[in-house]
DNA sequence: TGTTGTGAATCTCTTCACAGCT
DNA sequence: AGCTGTGAAGAGATTCACAACA
């Protein structure tokens, strides 16, 4: 952790895109790529890819491009914690379920480690490798697996009190799926992920050429 | 539609969700609402909230902030399509039924009236007010209801050819849930949630202060 | 020749600051 | 006294353009 040159949210939001096209071509046999197929594929352009992967110290070679593999390694060691990550997931209702199946067995260093619900039928299994607790043993839980960021799936209601109950229990970050701004302390990154506002969006660029 | 000064993508955004807040506040009882007070509500600046406004023409009172029923409704002039809009759902697992549960009866303007699997058990039946058709029916379906955009909540996999189909059959516009980037025609708006990015993001700036 | 790495230019978005109004 | 509307300044992100290189 040298030089953290104040790396832009995009760029790091890009980076992980990267890193996934990257494990594609990979899969595809591909030994190296250059900056114009990555913006090809990520719908960027190459001059911008170019300037994201000198964030991560990227050394491409003017004739064979990127090496496909160490560039992925070097985004990795950019982006994932070395000793792991555990994030908890509150709220299995479909939302919830979709995402635990989302994330599940993606990165090694990155993982959903537990689920809180209020709903009794809902806990004390296994969804997707992931075990699913009583809301009321959310404190207990977060501190037993090291639970560093938590994913809110919550209905509107109870979404901010869960937030401040996340907060409190030491999460540094929450991925917010419940259609709230939710008000954190500055300690903590909050992302939200607005649906509804996304779907309006749409409808309203897709209107712009009757 | 006479200036449509080209208005930027997140204004639309936030437009969007200071709606949703003003319905808020006017559940609340509340007659009028100042920009400083919506800006603490969205998490932006008085400035931004008041340059937003502007787009839609907001005439506020120096001495009683904006009228929150007519700010709302003019948003809503500007946001909506007067003779609505229909959203058809690619996808009936547990994410494209979570999204239905979270759509329906929003607005009154944009609706969710078709969805489309693949799956035989998850069609022919009626979820949170919409119907569920086989997939292979989904360019008669979408002419039918005169579907206008489109959610996709498929797999990865089958993501590109259905974005493909959907414009084929005249979509406009495509909210993306798969974890793929979507080529699409100039005429098509595509907007990207992407779930694995936003967790890796939030992981990194989670991980930002120990 | 075709690509990377990068300073400089450009474009876009946000904030500043204040005149005008009530 | 305090707020809105907005021109102008500022900050940030992206693209341009080209030297260096294999």
């Amino acid at each position: 952790m040298a030089q953290t040159a104040t790396i832009s949210d995009k760029t790091i939001a890009r980076l992980s895109l990267y890193r996934r096209l990257l494990q594609q071509r990979l899969a595809e046999g591909a030994q190296n790529v250059f900056s114009h197929e990555l913006a090809r594929m990520s719908g960027n352009s190459a001059a911008l890819v170019r300037r994201d992967l000198m964030s991560v110290g990227g050394a491409g070679s003017p004739t064979k491009g990127y090496d496909a593999h160490g560039l992925a390694e070097a985004i990795g060691v950019f982006l994932d914690a070395p000793e792991g990550q555990n994030a908890a997931l509150v709220g299995i209702g479909n939302l919830g379920r979709a995402l635990l199946a989302y994330f599940a067995g993606k990165r090694p260093r990155l993982a959903v480690t537990a689920a809180f619900d209020t709903d009794p039928r809902k806990t004390d299994r296994v969804i997707h490798g992931c075990r699913c607790y009583p809301l009321a043993e959310m404190e207990a839980r977060i501190a037993e697996h090291g639970v560093d960021l938590a994913v809110l799936a919550t209905p509107a209601g109870p979404a901010q009190e869960t937030a401040d109950r996340l907060v409190r229990a030491g999460v540094h970050g929450i991925l917010n799926f419940a259609p709230v701004r939710l008000r954190a302390p500055a300690g903590v990154y909050v992302e939200d992920i607005d649906v509804a506002m996304a779907l309006e969006k749409v409808a309203f660029f897709a209107r712009q050429r009757g």
